[in-house]
DNA sequence: ACCTGAACACCGTTCAAGT
DNA sequence: ACCTGAACACCGTTCAAGT
């Protein structure tokens, strides 16, 4: 039922990762964790089904992937993929635990690949890039934490200890301690962009064109 | 207690994360849930101090980083950790828990640091290369499965549904069906040496040398 | 002073019993 | 046929009671 898995996930946005039991899941559909069992052959298969509902909220088709060139069209489905994972940071962690199999996941991945092959990338090279550059997107919003508070705290403190280190003993990161720590997001679009520019210079080195 | 610390990160290497409960670590140790608690504030504190532990394994000091270019040394390091975390793969996904605080994470950044600014990498920019580089190495080590005996068998099922797949509907992934699923391990290589290549140019457009 | 059995408040999952 | 309370075998954490 589509109803339990939008209550997953309002429980996984709004509560945590750790609130959503199925125990409290019954309760908000005023059922019985018994019942539940009857949609869903376990928590796995609950989990599974929620993260094909996030991949569905990641916006395909742009206007910008007819009229722009294929890299920022790509740079573009990366951002927005990320920014879906963002949204629902305590899915993401999710994402990892099985190879993603739903209807959504495959017009995902079929749209992907289909803009690679569009403009010339070989087969090879584009199943390569695909999967480096979904792989780059998760493991990154696997890294953002769930609480954006919490994750400032962590990081004036991370920074306060930063300069607070012996110089003698830690000169490198003294002399770095200004710049620490580096916050994510700005850090995924850089690392982005570069792969972006290598894939493009692997593409024209191909035979193809 | 380091024993603690030792046999923890056994249990999660030879039986799973979900097998190690405080229950069965204190069984390992013939002792009782409530002693644990004497060395530790609680699991969180046990599972920061098993991360540290492994951070420990990491080899830093690589006679490569004398004699070799710093990309050299830089991919030698990444490799390194990978292949650390790869090592006990159930450990991964607790780096990303919080931003790693104990001395040996301190060391290790200290290292990665000090090769950076040696090699004309100014602060800023070293600061970022740095978090770029461990936070790819991380985010694809968080993607390995626990279990490579289930990886292959999940796979193989996923290699053999992109080829049943209907080419009417999905095009682009039947054209690219051969090369699904693209092998984690290689991908990491790949995507690597493209990170390191752009900022070798990042540095030899930045303002210091 | 140090240790621990037992308790507390949870979990995912199952099934006999009710409607 | 469909649903569910209650049970089962677990968790992390705490604390009174023992040595």
């Amino acid at each position: 039922m589509d109803l339990i898995v939008g209550t997953a996930l309002k429980i996984l946005d709004e509560e945590g990762a750790e609130a959503l039991s199925l125990r409290a899941l019954a309760q908000r559909l005023k059922s019985s964790t018994a019942t539940l069992y009857r949609h869903f052959t376990g928590r796995a298969d609950l989990m599974a089904r929620v993260v094909d509902r996030i991949i569905g909220e990641m916006e395909l088709d742009r206007a910008e992937t007819a009229t722009t060139s294929w890299r920022q069209a790509c740079r573009a489905a990366a951002c927005n993929m990320f920014e879906v994972l963002s949204r629902h940071r305590n899915v993401a962690p999710l994402l990892g635990d099985h190879i993603p199999t739903g209807p959504n996941a495959a017009a995902s991945r079929e749209h992907f690949l289909a803009l690679l092959l569009a403009n010339g990338f070989p087969p090879d090279l584009a199943a390569r890039a695909y999967a480096l550059l979904t792989r780059y997107v998760l493991g990154f919003a696997m890294q953002l934490r769930p609480d954006p508070a919490a994750t400032s705290r962590e990081e004036a403190q991370f920074a306060a200890a930063a300069h607070g280190l012996d110089p003698a003993r830690f000169p490198a990161t003294a002399a770095v301690a200004d710049s620490l720590p580096v916050p994510l997001e700005e850090e995924f679009a850089l690392g982005l962009d570069l792969l972006l520019a290598g894939l493009a210079q692997l593409r024209d080195r191909a035979p193809d064109a």
